[in-house]
RNA sequence: GGCCCCUUGGUCAAGCGGUUAAGACGCGGCCCUCUCAAGGCCGAAUCAUGGGUUCGAUUCCCGUAGGGGUCACCA
């Protein structure tokens, strides 16, 4: 009896590895094209820092005419979710990221490459497995639960490193008639890649992003099929990104360590090494202290938090591109008009420690995003946000030709104003402008300077009998109140006043703020002669009696 | 604890042996025909620390401290 014997017993029904080899082929690309993947678990909910890695995978497939794969690593049964998958997609799609190959859906996928979701590659991942006890470079073991456990004690006892590796790898030496034996009186066991490698050595490895790193070799004698006879993360990743034909694996900095054991793997298994990257942690200031964002405590960890906030997807893409290139930023600035996929990305541009979360930064990218945006997409967007979290808000912006004039206002121009950072933000910013929404708050309105009740009468009296005319022009409409100003004792400009202060009770500023209290109930707005050409003559007119007749 | 990685203003960061150490966000001030938002101008604020190497170190080497990662039949 020989090693092949005993992958027979254990895979009878595994094809070659030829077969594999043939079905995959190595793909036809361009020169420097690079094939990426994103492999995440469905576990529940897409975290930032898949969406991070998916802006990062995508961007670099498109700009080097390669090829982005979105991969399921579904092989932990236990910890998967219903529509873990979709939730995914879903996710992803939202801030227009969509992968070449790879789960469009639950079940569905596109590429010749799959199955794309690792539980389906279960023949596959046992045709290798099968090769590697062939060759004597995996065995099974029939270690229990417990016997690792009480290993694992002792390895702690004793100080040494804990493991299943060379005298502690009790199963390791088994013959090949001892491993049959136990197999066919039906104990339980799992398959173990022997490693041939010793911690004294050193191996020395290039990652893209962490530059040149060194480590112990592996000697670890990991587990590459479980119990349900699904692979372990290393095993599959060996196996799937050969097959799938990665160049570049990219993924979070957590499996740095793990670069001798997936190198031997590699090595053992005859596949070419992938070039890695292994990018940093978004982080978190938590006490003073760094840690890396996460779900429980962090609600802007989740993708969804943004959508509920209604901080729009465009920013956040942006944001997290700046995080991985920080030169985008500069780039956009030279190039506001240039679509981002211009941008050129670059990997070996990332940062090598982890960057904390910003979220006052991303608020500013979320401003000028919305400032750029035409008055029927901010109504647009402004819309479809109130539809799934603010009813209030979706009623007030039912008539759309009115909100439109309203999202108008000191938009389109050179300098449009940048006030609204999120979809959430807006009801607060216009509620004024709707009569039922004003005419519902008590108007005990907060003035500034001028807060003399009887003073505020003669001002929005004489205003109104006076000075309003609805049609004026900006400049007439200026003027006017200037003139308001000047015939109540007040400076007409503010130049002017500030010379002499003392020689006023106030100027034409602090007039103007009178009115703008009256029509609307804040001290600061945007345009005041905008606001009132949108909410008209007789609005106008009955908010200011509504004040002088309290 | 072992192994590995990281450390430039409050935050993101450029820098790659000689610089007045960029820029952005934030903060402060001033300006701009009315208040904001914006815009313009100005300002405060950084090379963790100790040793080397060198004519010269933010940059290269070693140590220290701090932070992070990893040590599963989880990924």
């Amino acid at each position: 009896m020989d090693y092949k014997d005993l992958a027979n017993l254990i895979f009878p029904d595994a094809k070659p590895i030829s077969y594999y080899e043939e079905k995959y082929p190595e793909r036809n690309l361009p020169e420097g094209a690079m094939v990426v993947r994103f492999a995440p678990s469905p576990t529940g909910y897409v975290h930032i820092g898949g969406l991070y890695q998916s802006i990062i995978c995508t961007t670099i497939a498109r700009q080097t005419k390669g090829v982005s794969i979105l991969r399921i690593e579904d092989t932990d049964q236990k910890r998967l979710i219903e529509n873990g998958v979709i939730q995914i997609v879903e996710a992803v799609k939202d801030f227009g990221i969509v992968f070449d190959e790879g789960m469009i859906n639950e079940t569905e996928e596109k590429g010749l490459y799959g199955p794309y979701k690792q539980s389906a590659r279960k023949d596959i991942y046992q045709a290798f497995a099968k090769y590697l006890i062939e060759q004597g470079k995996a065995y099974p073991c029939f270690a229990t639960t417990e016997e690792l456990e009480e290993m694992r004690k002792k390895q702690e006892a004793a100080k040494i490193r804990p493991g299943y590796y060379g005298v502690w790898a009790k199963y390791r030496n088994l013959t090949v008639e001892e491993a049959t034996e136990k197999i066919k009186s039906g104990e339980p066991y799992i398959i173990r890649f022997k490693s041939m490698g010793n911690e004294e050595r050193k191996i020395r490895h290039h990652d893209i992003i962490k530059g040149n790193v060194e480590f112990p070799e592996n000697d670890q004698d990991i587990v590459i099929i479980k119990a349900d006879g699904l692979p372990t993360y290393h095993f599959a990743h060996a196996v799937d990104d050969h097959l799938m034909r990665v160049t570049h694996v990219i993924r979070a900095d957590e499996w740095l360590s793990s670069i001798p054991l997936h190198l031997e793997l590699f090595k053992a298994l005859g596949f070419q090494v992938p070039k890695y990257a292994h990018t940093s942690a978004i982080l978190k200031e938590d006490n003073g202290k760094k840690r890396k964002i996460s779900k429980r405590k962090d609600p802007e960890a989740a993708v969804s938090y943004y959508h509920e906030e209604g901080i729009p997807a465009e920013a956040v893409y942006q944001y997290l591109l700046n995080i991985a290139n920080s030169s985008f930023e500069t780039w956009r600035r030279a190039n506001p008009d240039k679509d981002i996929s211009e941008f050129k990305f670059e990997l070996n541009k990332m940062s090598v420690s982890g960057a904390i979360f910003d979220m006052v930064k991303l608020l500013d990218i979320a401003k000028n995003v919305i400032s750029t945006y035409s008055k029927e997409k901010v109504y647009e967007n402004a819309l479809n946000w109130a539809k799934r979290y603010d009813k209030e808000l979706e009623e007030m912006l039912q008539d759309k030709d009115y909100s439109l004039k309203v999202f108008g206002i000191e938009r389109g121009t050179t300098k449009p104003r940048k006030d609204i950072a999120k979809w959430s933000d807006i009801k607060n910013i216009i509620y004024y402008m709707y009569d039922e929404k004003f005419f519902a708050e008590d108007n005990n309105f907060e003035y500034a300077k001028i807060n003399d009740k009887e003073e505020i009468r003669k001002i929005l009296s004489i205003y109104l009998q006076k000075y309003f005319d609805i049609n004026d022009d900006k400049q007439t409409w200026f003027n006017k109140l200037k003139d308001l100003s000047e015939e109540l004792g007040y400076a007409r400009e503010v130049k002017i006043f500030k010379q002499e202060p003392e020689k006023w009770p106030g100027h034409v500023g602090d007039i103007s703020t009178v009115l703008r209290v009256a029509l609307t109930g804040k001290q600061q707005t945007p345009d005041l002669y905008e606001i009132m050409q949108v909410i008209g003559k007789e609005s106008v007119e009955k908010r200011i009696k509504n004040i002088i007749e309290k």
